[in-house]
DNA sequence: AGTGAAACGACCGTAGA
DNA sequence: TCTACGGTCGTTTCACT
């Protein structure tokens, strides 16, 4: 139920167990309850609300670097025609983990995770660059994650 | 225990085990172990690894658009001097959630999640374009999100 | 690194304020 | 929207392979 257009106002409440959550994705409902002075049942039904109106999600996330993807990188993308398209196309690409469209001096920015600068180069050459409607793209290389906070949107 | 330097190698099982928990981070560990063919107990003992490792976190993730910050961007940002420095400094700065030092035309990219547009130009002048070494900024406003996978780094 | 069993605790539906 | 409660299922520990 729900999801219509209008934000979600969240008590102080809400936003305690979603910090609970956020630590760690598997407590249980009960410490959660003694955590933020509510049963066991209340926190699940308001857990519940939460990922059902897409507020929340509860989801395993892995660190590339841990599992020997050591280049990570930011391509910026300028596009002629239809931009949604070639978003959907980039987004079919495993080793691209993030797309979005924007407005500014790139049309899309899609990051990628491979495991070696020729990895890399075969991504930008083969998956990127060769798409129809591309005209340049410009290659941010990470040298260090500084700060990753978990919001979502599409998947 | 672990989190040495080298990857870490995993079976089948366990990369079952890791989309079992993508799709949903609750599931139970008798349910993901008829999913892949293995014991609960099992089960555990892999996710136990995987998370004590670093290898992957089980969080809560939430949509800010959901919740009312309707304004989300890439800041690509130019500095002189030490760029670790302006990075941590970025990474306090509750609105912004994301920071990465990069090579490239940019040494900087962070992304901001704000309200509206007003919000924006007090978070670029107020705490962006502010701090000293900052040269320049570009901003790349979020039109949609077409892809987000979850992967990890720092936090 | 895996299984199985028994005690314990979490989860879920339902009833009621 | 919350608490209370009972049945069911998941988790934990441990002995064993």
């Amino acid at each position: 139920m729900s999801a219509n257009g209008k934000p979600m106002q969240l008590d102080a409440v809400s936003k305690a167990i979603i910090e609970q959550l956020q630590s760690d994705g598997r407590r249980s409902y009960a410490e959660i309850g003694k955590a933020v002075g509510l049963s066991e049942a209340a926190v699940r039904q308001r857990v519940q609300k939460l990922t059902d109106s897409g507020v929340m999600q509860v989801v395993a996330v892995t660190d590339p670097m841990q599992l020997g993807f050591y280049r990570q990188a930011m391509i910026g993308i300028r596009v002629t025609g239809d931009t949604t398209a070639i978003a959907d196309r980039l987004a079919r690409v495993a080793a691209i983990d993030y797309v979005v469209l924007t407005a500014g001096t790139f049309d899309i920015l899609a990051e990628i995770v491979c495991e070696n600068d020729e990895d890399l180069i075969n991504l930008l050459n083969k998956e990127i660059r060769s798409i129809p409607g591309v005209q340049s793209t410009e290659t941010f290389v990470y040298l260090k994650l500084q700060k990753q906070f978990y919001n979502w949107g599409t998947r």
